[in-house]
DNA sequence: GCCATGTAGATGATGTGTCATCTACTGCAC
DNA sequence: GTGCAGTAGATGACACATCATCTACATGGC
């Protein structure tokens, strides 16, 4: 880093447009599910992952990387749905270090009752505001982004 | 909302691909100003609002409107920043009820210390892998989003 | 068997964001 | 001037994220 480079006009106001634009759409998105069904979205997050499989019970390591969350981060969530009520435990056989988290009723009728009114949002805040050809730009680059993080790992500074 | 709407395939893909974009280029920035200056990126726009006008005060109102956050947001994130010796308070003359904040010659260091890596880390891990047409897109994708948060304001679910 | 190393996961401290609520001053109607 | 709505800002409680650290079990080399 010798010469320190800097963002340019447009790289400037595009990405101060970027930046407001997630954490309005982020805490709107994060208000509609708190008010709407008493889940925040991290809530909503490991739900969705669990019910993507059949019976509803994941390791927490499969969680994770699913999710693609720091693992302590993922702990503390656990604990804290756990307390509420919307996981549960459970021993694992295999591997005596490790557990199940299962989702109980209550967790699957709060992301049941959760759901529309979730998807209902993201539809009429970000989608009904773009074309098609917007949304395919959209996945191309953040897929683009996520690949430039994924190789670019710890070369930070 | 009668009959729920859902995302399609290709929303579905763009908004999974955008949301864990998202939150791993912001995580990245974050631990990257954290170790390499011990400024949040909540410190950074803080001291980049002040540090925009000449006399590097303003007052607290001023500042959340130019970051759009939310007034107790603030309050804290000046509490703290005020504990560490980034910013001061000042009293005001023409309002009583009011402050300013004023940025300290320490704060200036920190953000003068902090800005060359943080740029370039938001080149290398964001613009560098867009193209100019991506860039602009973008810009325009934010714009038009931002704008129909604004209009769409309290009427959730 | 014994030990080293790795992996699964929990935990406490600390910084951050939100909500609800509170205080204090301003400014206007009367 | 009194009363009252509005605005500036702080605060406590609580949910959330990260870091550093810790425990316990697994696995492979010897």
């Amino acid at each position: 880093m010798n010469s320190p480079r800097w963002l340019d006009e447009e790289q400037q106001r595009a990405w101060r447009a970027y930046l407001r634009m997630q954490g309005r759409l982020t805490a709107r998105l994060n208000r509609q599910l708190q008010t709407g069904s008493a889940l925040s979205l991290a809530d909503y997050e490991v739900l969705v992952q669990l019910t993507d499989v059949e019976e509803g019970r994941l390791r927490p390591f499969e969680l994770q990387r699913g999710l693609h969350w720091e693992q302590s981060r993922l702990s503390h969530q656990l604990t804290r749905m756990r307390h509420r009520g919307l996981v549960r435990r459970e021993e694992c056989a295999e591997d005596g270090r490790g557990a199940f988290v299962v989702i109980t009723e209550e967790g699957r009728q709060a992301i049941t009752a959760a759901a529309p009114g979730h998807a209902e949002t993201v539809l009429r805040l970000f989608f009904d505001g773009l074309t098609r050809e917007q949304v395919t730009a959209l996945e191309q680059l953040s897929t683009q982004i996520l690949d430039r993080l994924d190789t670019t790992e710890e070369t930070t500074k």
